[in-house]
DNA sequence: TGCCGTCAGCTAATCGTTTCGCCAGCCACA
DNA sequence: TGTGGCTGGCGAAACGATTAGCTGACGGCA
């Protein structure tokens, strides 16, 4: 690979003035511009990152560190953060912490080695590993994605978890039901717990109590959701309807309430929060809440870079974004029997 | 960020020795090296990635470029990427073209810069940029993944688009079915091609012709799949079964049939290739071909990170992967009437 | 005691850029 | 013509690591 001083030397001028010529960032008389064009275009020179990224302390990378790769959620997220980030003119790093706070602690230290120069991050739990926190003076500007946890000096971009649920079970309650169950998302996630509390609240609001028996908690996974929903709608004594916490979970719920050979929404109606693209093609077609990932992806990274050009140390801002009921055929009017 | 030339002052003993400390690379006695690593743990020391790359003249960076990120496919190819590389010690940069040239052409010409080590590509045509191809001297490895072209210098990893077709259409032939119709992909497309010669093929084996009114050219987007079924299934004169040039695809002509008002399979049988998450929640339950994604990424990986430890120059290896096919109830008997 | 081999640890060159500070030449004004 | 400001272009010092090559101390052997 060509150097600069390749060019420099054939072009006969001085490295500084290829960078200038390069980086358009002095001026350059016609002649010896056109000269050293010539020499790069002849030699294939195409200026090292690494090289530049040394000298300029920057490296134009951002990274994102999502909890589950595999869940076609965050595919979209990452899709539209590639989208983004091209925009600023950085390149995206991305990393699957696949749930594991384990694998969160050594991504974030690998991406520490790296020099990103941001950070948007899908927390596994509640709390950021020890490593990162104790990591003191400049740290990578960061904002949290979909999950937060409260650390006033981050940024954090999310939805309204708890106004979701609510929305979605309010929605069942209004139709007349009142044994209403949950597939739940993990608990000591800040998502799967607002969804919960959101759901309670709304039963609470109209003087009804969950039925810890039509409860179950859960991984955000198609498979866990699967066989949780297979437990709950397999015994006698079942709910009416039912809150999936998220879009791959209700790909589960909707797949066993089929193989049982329950009818949805005859026996059971079934709503659930967040839209990933298999949800679509379910039949009958689900009732859910919905995100505007893009928009909220955008945002993000707007933060996000606002942090990295202008690295003030202000309060972390905190954006959340509504979400809207969108009615499909999954849930019906409760009918007595 | 603290520097080796901090912590070698702070433990008063020499760069190279911090070096040899932090890096295994040489024998430092045990009081000097306990020195190091309290210094270094006081202040945080990581290395520099950037600086340490330009030095060894490696980014420990690979790059996977994919045709259309938004198809969850890819975002099954890019999680199981995520995953092999990490595994080798790489960080993940992804990219996504969008099934535009220009865009995949500007891309290669950033991750150029970026110096990757090596780079998995979804082509989004039948060739490479002329820029890519200019490229004289070292070249950065380079593997094709999914769709290929003839260039024998390459390594490839595909399936046999052919015979998955091929295997999916004589599933439909066998079944009765004699108007077969088939929504494709974009011919200009290896995969799209190769499948839809499959389909013909078996169909010509059989001493069947392709009726051009039931074939639909298409890209590989839900919603042109969607307008391209419901104007092919919308005419009174329409085929019996349907082969669906892929899995997103698939989901876009299942919702085109249910919004058709037709019922699958007593009014249509319906085939389709590849495996996307969304396409398990179809009911009714898609008979498909699949393909061992995550072997093929494995696979893809594993040759890359061969051609960047041995940059030998030996002609370019093509795996391909065999597709097999999965039977679900889409699928039914040509009944006449 | 003197010589030599061994080896822990240091000094300094190097990777490929950017960029600060300097120099020389030119023009304009007095 | 002398002086001073302006500016195109250059030289060389960073950036932060790795590593080749050197130094000096120490122990063993004659």
């Amino acid at each position: 690979m060509a150097t600069i001083r390749d060019v420099a030397r054939a072009a006969e001028v001085s490295v500084a003035t290829v960078s200038a010529v390069v980086n358009d960032s002095a001026y350059v008389s016609p002649a010896l511009r056109a000269r050293v064009l010539d020499a790069v275009r002849e030699l294939g020179f195409a200026p090292s990152q690494v090289a530049r990224n040394l000298r300029r302390g920057r490296s134009d990378l951002v990274a994102i560190v999502v909890a589950d790769l595999a869940n076609p959620f965050y595919g979209r997220v990452v899709c539209a953060a590639e989208a983004a980030v091209a925009g600023w003119g950085y390149s995206l790093v991305v990393c699957n912490s696949d749930e594991n706070p384990d694998a969160e602690k050594r991504i974030l230290a690998r991406l520490r080695m790296l020099h990103c120069e941001g950070l948007i991050l899908v927390p596994v739990s509640n709390a950021l590993p020890a490593a990162a926190r104790e990591t003191e003076g400049r740290r990578t500007p960061m904002v949290l994605f979909g999950r937060a946890f409260d650390d006033n000096r981050l940024d954090a971009v999310t939805i309204d978890n708890f106004a979701a649920a609510q929305q979605a079970t309010n929605y069942l309650i209004d139709l007349g039901h009142s044994r209403i169950g949950a597939i739940n998302g993990p608990l000591h996630v800040s998502t799967g717990r607002a969804r919960m509390e959101g759901m309670q609240a709304a039963l609470a609001a109209k003087g009804l109590a969950l039925d810890s028996r039509f409860v179950r908690p859960g991984e955000f996974r198609e498979d866990v959701a699967y066989s949780a929903a297979r437990s709950l709608l397999g015994q006698p004594d079942r709910p009416t309807a039912l809150y999936v916490a998220n879009g791959l979970m209700a790909l589960g719920v909707m797949r066993a309430i089929s193989d049982l050979g329950l009818r949805c929404p005859e026996d059971l109606s079934v709503a659930s929060t967040d839209n990933i693209p298999g949800v679509r093609g379910l039949k009958p077609v689900l009732t859910r809440t919905e995100h505007p990932i893009v928009d909220m992806v955008n945002e993000a990274v707007r933060l996000l870079v606002d942090r990295i050009k202008n690295a003030r140390d202000e309060e972390g801002r905190t954006v959340v974004f509504p979400s809207s009921l969108v009615v499909g055929d999954s849930c019906a009017p409760w009918k007595a029997g």
